[in-house]
DNA sequence: CAGGCCATGTAAGACGTTACATGATTTT
DNA sequence: AAAATCATGTAACGTCTTACATGGCCTG
């Protein structure tokens, strides 16, 4: 359902072809909702034959250029307002920890410093695409860059959690000595 | 790939049946990786199948107690060890803050505010949590316990770092005015 | 003996990944 | 002319959800 509104979500901002979307998959939408190609090319069609988005011109090659239809939009409202229905959160991270008993401590402690920091590396990755991309955040208000920089920042805080905790695991690990 | 993990995992702590497992998921394993009992039998079946766990008793009821085998130990400790082919990053909550655009500002200030409310509270679902069960954390070599104390401490840092963020962002969108 | 819990299973369909397949256009 | 990039599609397979289906055992 969610990469349905991903793509939803890339069209309300300007139209594209599939290959201009998966282009932006790769470069932002990729720390929110990663897809691959195949998923996206058959997301595309489905949209258009339920009507959510249109053709709006045909190019070289075969392009189709996608534009967002007024029941997109609606579809797009309907979701973003409507939190309840998100898919059950998971984490492999998480499961990892729950079962970090399996093996030496010794091993579960490398385990951690490595997470944290891989954490700490995910942290500057963000903090350099905040510096790079050319961010639009000047209206009066809140457009898209607005968002995506919050999303940014998210994204930096939970790493910083992340490092901080793992750190911290660390610690008590090594208090039962 | 996880779910199997998830089921061995809970096995390796002690045997159990489908129906003992579905009990555990969801009580506690729902945190970290939510099955559904569909799911988990024919996940059972599979691992049966390869080998990684085993009927080791029979009961009424058609009841199949299953053991972890010394090729299931083998397995999760190479899943354990191994972060790099975890399935990627999704977060649907993200992808609504990326379209946060898409609604009225005021809307968008009330999702951020239920947001802030909904991270408050699972904060304190997760600290009853810790309350309630009878944690066996007191030897010297780190159990399950204590790992499984780290991950809801890892839940509950997310969570508050969660509201902290969602108020953020509220304090800078009015700034704006 | 009825209702609740124990206990397991199947089937259909959505979602996601990997790999394969094809061809047009632009750049070097 | 070759290589890179643009551009889209299909097929097989695994994961996850929802719904349906069945029946045994225990307690009141």
């Amino acid at each position: 359902m969610s990469l349905r509104i991903a793509a939803l979500g890339l069209l309300a901002q300007r139209p594209g072809s599939g290959y201009d979307l998966l282009k932006q998959f790769e470069k932002s939408m990729a720390n929110v909702w990663p897809a691959t190609q195949s998923q996206l090319y058959s997301e595309l069609n489905k949209l258009a034959d339920n009507g959510l988005i249109e053709v709006s011109a045909v190019g070289a090659r075969g392009r189709k250029e996608y534009r967002i239809t007024d029941a997109g939009h609606a579809e797009l409202q309907r979701w973003v307002t409507n939190p309840q229905d998100d898919p059950p959160f998971r984490s492999a991270a998480l499961l990892r920890i729950f079962l970090l008993n399996l093996i030496p401590t010794g091993q579960a402690r490398v385990h951690l410093a490595t997470m944290a920091e891989y954490s700490d590396a995910e942290v500057a990755r963000l903090s350099e695409l905040r510096g790079s991309a050319d961010w639009n955040d000047s209206g009066e208000i809140p457009d898209h860059d607005f968002f995506a920089l919050a999303a940014l920042d998210y994204g930096q805080r939970l790493n910083a959690m992340r490092a901080d905790w793992a750190r911290d695991v660390i610690a008590k690990l090594e208090s039962r000595h």
